[in-house]
RNA sequence: GCUAGCGUAGCUCAACGGUAGAGCACGGGUUUUGUAAACCCGAGGUUGUGGGUUCGAUUCCCACCGCUAGCUCCA
C-alpha cells in the first residue's frame, strides 16, 4: 500500500493522497468537472505536467482552461507541434527556441531556405495531421552527457550549444511520436488538445538574441482552446490594423511621411491643430504645478554631450553637423540645456525645487528598421521637464510627479495604466553604488505613498539612474509607455550644479528628469487607435460642419457657422451643390464629432437640426443651445 | 543595422515580355436635393530611382531609395 502524503490546495484545504499520485488524478479527485479541466499543475509554486507524479507533502494548484498559465501551456506546446510539422516537411531544419509568448508562441529555425507565409498552409495542414493523431507529449530525463548525445545524434547542433547553458545534471526531453525536443516543459497532455491554433507572421531573429550570432528564421503563430477565442483575437488583430494611426492619419489628412524625411512627420493643417491642443495642454498643466516653461537651443557643441555622458553611449544615434567651426549635434535630450540654464545664475536652496520643462524637439537618428509611423520617429518632441531639488524634496516631487501623469491619463480617457520601477543596468551605467541605492529607495519611497501597485523591472534603468515608467492601456489591449519619473545623481555631478544652502554652504542638488506624454509624435498615435480616430470634442481639429439642403439655406448656415466660430468652436461650413446625405457621409467618414442642418424648416424656426457622428440625428435645437451643449463637452475635455 | 516581403493615378486595386485600366477622390456641367454615396463629361501615370538582359521591360536580373512585418535597438 502507497503512503499518504498531505497536500495543501489554493483554499488552504489540506488532502491526503496516495504518493504518486498525478496532477490529474487530484483533479478528478477533487471533482469530475475539474478533472476535464485540468492542464497543468502548480507545484510549490512552480508548474508541472498534469501527469507530474507528487511525492511528498507539498501546496498544488489545479490549472485549467480558465487560468492564464494554462495558455502559455498550450501555446508552448503548440511550438513543440509546430517544429516537429516543419521537421516532417523538412527534414534537417536545425531547432534553436520555441517558447510562447504573449498572445501567442514562435520557434525559431536554422534553415537554407527560410519559411515565408505562403508556407504556413502546408505547416499548419501538417500540424492538424499531428493533433488528429492525438499522440501524447511525453517527458523523460536524460543526463547531460546522454543529452549531448541524443541532441548530436539527431543533428540539432543549436540545441547541444544551448545544452552547456543549462545549469544542474539532468535534464528533461519531450516527445511526441517520433518527435523529440530538449524542454523543461511542461506541456498538454497530448497533441489532441491542441485545437484552434493559426501561423502569423515569420521574422528574423538572431541566436540568443545576440546580433553577432547567425541569423535565423522565426514562425510566429497562436493558439486557443477553443476556436471561438482563436477567431475573437484574429478579430482583434483585423482591428488593431483597420485602427492603425497610418491609416487614420492618411484618411484624416492629419499627417504624411516623406521620403525626404524619412522617419520625420509633416503635419497637415488639420494634424497640427490636434498637436497645438497637446501643446496647449502642456502649457495649462505646467503652468499650474509650477513648472518655467524655457526654451533651448536644438544645435548644441559636441563638447556638451561629451559632457553629459550622451556622446559615449548614444553617439551612434544622434545626429552631427560638421561646419568650420567645429562638430554640433542635435540634441536628442532636452536636460543638458537645461542644466546649462541652471548654471547661469548662483542658485539658493529658496530657489529649489526648481521646476525647467519644454516642449523640445529632439533628433535622435534611429536605425532604418526601427521607424514606424508616429511611434517611432527620428524627430519628435518630449514634454521634457527637469526638477532640480534637495534630496529632502525628492519624494514630494515624485509624488507630485505621479498625481501629474495620472490626472494626464485621465484627461485623455485611458482608464488603465500600470506602473512599473525599473533598477540598475548591468552594464554601462554611471554613477556609485550609494547613488543608485538613493535614488532607487526614493521612487520606492514615494511609490508607496502613493498607493497602487507597481512591478519592479531589474536593470532597465537609463545610465544615469532608476525610473518609474508608466505604461497606459489602449482600447485595444496594448500597453504604451509614455509617462516617465527617472532620478538622476550623476548628471548635477557632470555638470557640477550647486545651490546654495540654509547654512551657507554649497550643496548638490537632485535631478529629476520627467515626461507626461513622452513623445507628442506617439502619444497621438496612441489617442488615434485608442479612439479609432472618433476623438473627443476637444481634440477634433474640427468641430461643428454646418450643412445647407438647397441654396436656399447657404446664407443662413453661413450666418450659423459665424456664430459657432466667434463662440470658439472649431466649424467648417458645407454648401456644396450636393445632397445632405452626401455631405452626412462624408462629415461621418471624417468623423467630425457633430452635423449641424439647416432646412427651409430650420431656417424658418431659427433652428438647426443636430447630429452627432456615432449616435445620429438628435432632433433640432437653438444655436444657443447647441453651442452651449458642445463648449460644455469641450471644458469637461469630452 | 539584420531577415523576409512590397512599391502601377491622390487613395484602393487590376493587367502584363509588345509603351497601362477600374472605382473612389479631383475639374467642368446638369440637378436644388431632408440625415451615410444623384447624373453626364473630362483630366490625371517615363509603372519608386538608376543600371543590366532583350528586337522590345512596367513585367525578368542587379543596385539604391522608401514602405511593411519581425529581430536587434529605443536616452
Amino acid at each position: 500500500m502507497a503512503e499518504l502524503i498531505k497536500i495543501r490546495l489554493p483554499d488552504d484545504s489540506i488532502r491526503e493522497i496516495k504518493a504518486g499520485s498525478s496532477i490529474a488524478e487530484i483533479a478528478s479527485m477533487i471533482g469530475p468537472g475539474l478533472g476535464r479541466a485540468v492542464v497543468a499543475g502548480k507545484v510549490n509554486g512552480e508548474i508541472v505536467d498534469q501527469r507530474y507524479a507528487l511525492a511528498e507533502a507539498c501546496d498544488v494548484v489545479i490549472i485549467t482552461k480558465r487560468d492564464f498559465e494554462a495558455l502559455d501551456v498550450l501555446r508552448h506546446s503548440a511550438a513543440h507541434l509546430m517544429a516537429m510539422a516543419v521537421q516532417r516537411l523538412r527534414p534537417g531544419v536545425k531547432l534553436a527556441f520555441g517558447p510562447s509568448v504573449e498572445d501567442g508562441f514562435y520557434y525559431d529555425f536554422d534553415l537554407e531556405e527560410v519559411f515565408r507565409e505562403d508556407d504556413f498552409a502546408a505547416i499548419e495542414e501538417e500540424m492538424m495531421r499531428i493533433v488528429r493523431a492525438d499522440l501524447p507529449f511525453e517527458r523523460y530525463e536524460a543526463t547531460r552527457d546522454e543529452a549531448r548525445d541524443i541532441l548530436s545524434g539527431m543533428g540539432e547542433v543549436l540545441k547541444v550549444q544551448h545544452l552547456e547553458d543549462i545549469p544542474g545534471d539532468s535534464v528533461s526531453f519531450y516527445r511526441i511520436g517520433d518527435f523529440q525536443d530538449l524542454c523543461e516543459g511542461p506541456h498538454v497532455k497530448s497533441s489532441g488538445e491542441i485545437k484552434a491554433f493559426k501561423l502569423l507572421k515569420t521574422s528574423s531573429a538572431y541566436w540568443k538574441g545576440d546580433a553577432s550570432n547567425p541569423v535565423l528564421n522565426r514562425v510566429y503563430g497562436t493558439a486557443f482552446f477553443d476556436k471561438k477565442d482563436l477567431k475573437k483575437h484574429l478579430t482583434l488583430l483585423a482591428e488593431r490594423k483597420k485602427r492603425d494611426h497610418r491609416r487614420l492619419g492618411a484618411e484624416l489628412d492629419l499627417f504624411s511621411f516623406q521620403p525626404e524625411a524619412p522617419g520625420m512627420v509633416f503635419w497637415h493643417a488639420k494634424g497640427a491643430l490636434l498637436y497645438q491642443d497637446l501643446l496647449d495642454y502642456f502649457r495649462a498643466g505646467h503652468e499650474e504645478r509650477g513648472y518655467q516653461i524655457v526654451r533651448t537651443p536644438i544645435v548644441m557643441s559636441e563638447e556638451l554631450w561629451k559632457r553629459s555622458g550622451h556622446y559615449d553611449h548614444y553617439k551612434d544615434s544622434m545626429f552631427f553637423v560638421d561646419t568650420d567651426e567645429g562638430r554640433w549635434a542635435l540634441k536628442p535630450m532636452n536636460c543638458p540645456g537645461h542644466n546649462l540654464i541652471y548654471r547661469s545664475g548662483v542658485r539658493s536652496y529658496r530657489d529649489l525645487p526648481l521646476r525647467l520643462t519644454e516642449p523640445g524637439q529632439v533628433h535622435r537618428n534611429e536605425m532604418s528598421g526601427v521607424v514606424s509611423g508616429l511611434t517611432r520617429v527620428r524627430s519628435f518632441a518630449i514634454d521634457d521637464a527637469h526638477i532640480y531639488c534637495t534630496p529632502g524634496q525628492l519624494c514630494d516631487e515624485i509624488v507630485g510627479v505621479m498625481d501629474f501623469v495620472l490626472k494626464t491619463y485621465r484627461d485623455f480617457a485611458f482608464p488603465e495604466y500600470e506602473v512599473e520601477l525599473s533598477t540598475r543596468p548591468l552594464t554601462g551605467s554611471i554613477g556609485s553604488d550609494e547613488m543608485w541605492e538613493n535614488a532607487t529607495d526614493a521612487l520606492k519611497e514615494a511609490l508607496e505613498r502613493r498607493g497602487g501597485e507597481y512591478r519592479i523591472n531589474p536593470g532597465d534603468g537609463a545610465f544615469y539612474g532608476p525610473k518609474i515608467d508608466f505604461h497606459l492601456k489602449d482600447s485595444l489591449n496594448r500597453r504604451w509607455q509614455c509617462g516617465t519619473i527617472q532620478v538622476d545623481f550623476a548628471m548635477p555631478e557632470r555638470f557640477d550644479l550647486e545651490y546654495v544652502g540654509a547654512d551657507g554652504d554649497r550643496h548638490r542638488p537632485v535631478m529629476v528628469h520627467r515626461a507626461v506624454f513622452g513623445s507628442l509624435e506617439r502619444f497621438i498615435a496612441v489617442l488615434l487607435e485608442h479612439h479609432a480616430g472618433k476623438l473627443p470634442v476637444w481634440l477634433s481639429p474640427v468641430q461643428v460642419v454646418v450643412m445647407n439642403i438647397t441654396d436656399a439655406q447657404a446664407e443662413a448656415a453661413g450666418s450659423v457657422k459665424e456664430q459657432l466660430v466667434s463662440a470658439g468652436l472649431r466649424c467648417r461650413l458645407d454648401v456644396r451643390n450636393e445632397k445632405i446625405g452626401k455631405k452626412i457621409r462624408e462629415a461621418t467618414l471624417e468623423k467630425i464629432p457633430y452635423m449641424l442642418v439647416l432646412g427651409d424648416r430650420e431656417v424658418e424656426d431659427g433652428t438647426v437640426s443636430v447630429r452627432e457622428r456615432t449616435d445620429g440625428d438628435l432632433g433640432s435645437s437653438s444655436v444657443a443651445e447647441f453651442t452651449a451643449r458642445v463648449t460644455q463637452e469641450i471644458s469637461e475635455r469630452r
